[in-house]
DNA sequence: AACGATACCTTGAACAAAAAGGTATGTCAA
DNA sequence: TTGACATACCTTTTTGTTCAAGGTATCGTT
């Protein structure tokens, strides 16, 4: 009985962070924002969610951290490594099952 | 201060019960039954989860509760009122939110 | 010097969800 | 008649995410 599944629908944020870090590496804040534009402002994450969650991907070997000095500020820039890939692709199928599930529960009889 | 916001994805499970329960009277054990069916299967709720979330919406008085008999066992029948419709309301447009935004987010460059 | 934006971080509390168990009745087959 | 399985209710415990709220420090601008 070792393993107890994630709590239902968790892993939205985990999700977009890992999709935004597919594409190009990224430092903390950075996601912060661009979480808000891609999502079109429908999702907003705050810095209490993105850092702590940054954080445990990195410990669990999903992310690469690299620090970079830039205009005198510090930066810590994220990127995917293959462990990040396969979390993402997982995510990914976990979310494309959660949503049709719910796309079907609430199509049927429209009620229009 | 006094309001937070709810655990960002949560409360699909009390959505589709809900759902299921704007359509026509339902009770516990039929629910988590229900749930996997119109679900195409992608989503299974335990009775752990099922029941709990039952006794809250009605504590909460978005349910009607009703025993009856039945063959012998007892069932209870939870029935949609005026804040429960409303209750659905919200979480659906919620859900219509955080899945446009989702997917928004996956569909950036699709990489293909 | 004060302010806002940048950029990092942690703590605390809240709460949902999952797993696992526990009770009791009915039905059916061996 | 005993055992197994489906029905039908329920609770407790654990886990983990998420959130709000704070805290540090640098930079640019006014």
């Amino acid at each position: 009985m070792g393993q107890t599944n994630p709590p239902f629908m968790s892993g939205v944020p985990e999700l977009l962070l890992l999709r935004l870090l597919e594409q190009r590496e990224m430092y903390g804040y950075e996601l912060v924002k661009a979480i808000k534009i891609v999502t079109g402002e429908s999702i907003s994450l705050g810095e209490g969610v993105i850092y702590p969650v940054l954080h445990s991907l990195e410990r669990g070997g999903a992310l690469k951290a690299k620090r970079k000095k830039v205009a005198g500020r510090t930066r810590v820039y994220y990127s995917l490594n293959a462990k990040g890939k396969t979390r993402l692709s997982r995510l990914q199928d976990e979310w494309l099952r959660i949503q049709s599930g719910v796309t079907a529960a609430l199509g049927g009889t429209a009620d229009a």
